[in-house]
DNA sequence: GATGAATGAGACTTCATTCAT
DNA sequence: CATGAATGAAGTCTCATTCAT
């Protein structure tokens, strides 16, 4: 009985958390971090003011847990195609999970690109993102130097801005620059 | 007299303008436009607080004519390739005209990629910006038809956020993405 | 056996009474009152927040409770030395004494003279402390009569600011301020 | 002309910060610091909340603006009686100009009571206060030994506390410690 | 035009207190 | 009795904007 109450009470903490977190990273995406205040957060996710304090230390608290949250999310990603593969099917591998990610959690897409280049929050995010980033195009360009490509590193990071560049102007134009129409003009270019 | 008087003060206020417009656009590139106020703007600039509202109807206005004087000069730039060329020489000219604007004029285009994901702002940059997007995809679709590609308009559409991807990484890290070396793999690429 | 866990029941809540009200009074004294929060008392104290809400009203009431146990130490402490003395054995005595419950008391003094000015807070002070305070002179100025000092209440107000500042600046800095050390002075001066 | 008016609004800029200085000064002491919100002050003295901050950083800046004030105040009245004079002559200035003192400046001296014994506050303090306090004992001290007195250190400290004592009460209860009177059985104990 | 003091709305945050469990 | 999540009022502070000079 205890047991169950206990239970019980933990999934509520964990869904309150959990509640706020997404209200504040749909808010986050679609107004911008500045332009959201925490009332307005609370109000959306039918909370108090107060109890956001309970949860996060802080606005800038907030945002640093989503971010993790979401970072989180691309480690597991990548983890699915890290094993050993021909060097096609990694760049296969890698578009399709990129295009996956961002297709599962555009909210958190369009925070991350709307808040990395501000100078002020790079600092938390560089620790996460800058080793991602370099972690990326190494075995980008450890997959192009397979394939008998004259510059590697370039293609790598040529390849891995023309990815970024198409999720970019999807998350602000699904319409227009549709990742899975797209996909296959990719493909064909770098014959995968 | 009177004449050069009035010359000199129309001198000052303008200058004065472009003065407050190029420290506002500094700051709202290094440190994010939220973050930027006007108290902040007027000490840089060395004037009052209040003068900025004798050029300018709000802070909102002051971003607004920032964003028109940098369009104005992508109209310009692009002004110069828009004559008959060869499609080869059209695609290598819009290269270079994007990377020669991005290169003289890195707070501009900071500020616009910082700025350009928050739906709130979208509104009034989407008169001038989707304008010139879909004008871009369309000459660069054309080029791309004219070479016998087999998809010209997704085509154009990579070669767009290709050429986006790497300014804005550029941007924010000129180093690893040094625009002229990168740019003599897109020339390979497309055998240009 | 209902009997004993009653007693052990009520020991415990006595103890955790007491233990709450200790805990606090050593933060009140070290941090202040208005900067200890409940949060922080039932923290340092191990006890849920709501707790102390079954023992005590409010945060005020708390420090009432708090004041009062401090106060009741006090009239205990006068009792030993209220019988018939020799005037000068009866200032020496509440020399001792005085020094003897601030020693014992450091903490509840502290938050004591912390306090005192606040006219908010000497409402609730007034009923015990002025009570006490010209009890304290009355007395001691019938000994300094007895001694036949020439304006005796006028010296029992000295004697008794003596004593108190000799005190605050002993609960402030007690390397400079020795009580012991001082008081042979105050007491030569007295020829006690 | 213009220097007319610009004396004026140097004159009125002056005003407007001392004006919610002394307002400040008032609540704190009858208040309490931490009991006085920057919004009472604000109504108090007529102004608007926000204008406070173009005068003082913060409602902590705005109490040590206010106690630097204060301390600058008994810095001049020491200076009155710092050149040579006999002994029992420095005794009684010390007196004099400690009380002048006093009953010149209420306000800040109930405040400044007030705050001393919390912690927190001591920092700031400290600079300034430790110091004045050192160089007081040490000056009675040497008027002691001049006038043969035992151990004219502890006899300095009593001394000083009395006085201190003195003010403390006389600032919460100034019917029942008035200095004046009480300074007579002071200046007879001394042989003054 | 130019100044900068003044305004006031609104932001973030803290915290005593309540209440369902 | 005990918990601690939740509340909401109130506090400090920021900042775009106005206006008298």
């Amino acid at each position: 009985m205890a047991t169950f109450v206990n239970e019980r009470s933990f999934i509520m903490k964990t869904n309150q958390k959990e509640h706020i977190m997404e209200t504040a990273l749909q808010l986050f995406a679609s107004k911008g971090y500045g332009q959201t205040s925490i009332a307005l957060i609370a109000r959306e996710a039918g909370v108090a003011q107060g109890l956001m304090y309970n949860y996060f230390d802080s606005k800038e608290a907030l945002l640093l847990a989503i971010m993790e949250q979401g970072f989180a999310g691309v480690q597991e990603s990548m983890a699915v195609y890290a094993g050993t593969h021909s060097p096609k099917k990694a760049l296969e591998l890698h578009v399709e999970a990129t295009f996956a990610q961002v297709t599962a959690n555009k909210n958190f897409w369009k925070l991350f690109h709307a808040i990395k280049m501000q100078e002020q929050v790079q600092q938390f995010l560089d620790a996460e993102y800058a080793h991602a980033k370099s972690f990326i195009i190494k075995t980008l360009s450890g997959n192009f130097k397979k394939l008998g490509y004259d510059k590697p590193t370039d293609e790598a990071k040529l390849f891995f801005v023309m990815i970024d560049g198409l999720v970019i102007h999807h998350l602000m134009d699904a319409k227009t620059f549709p990742l899975h129409t797209i996909k296959k003009t990719i493909f064909q270019r770098y014959h995968i």
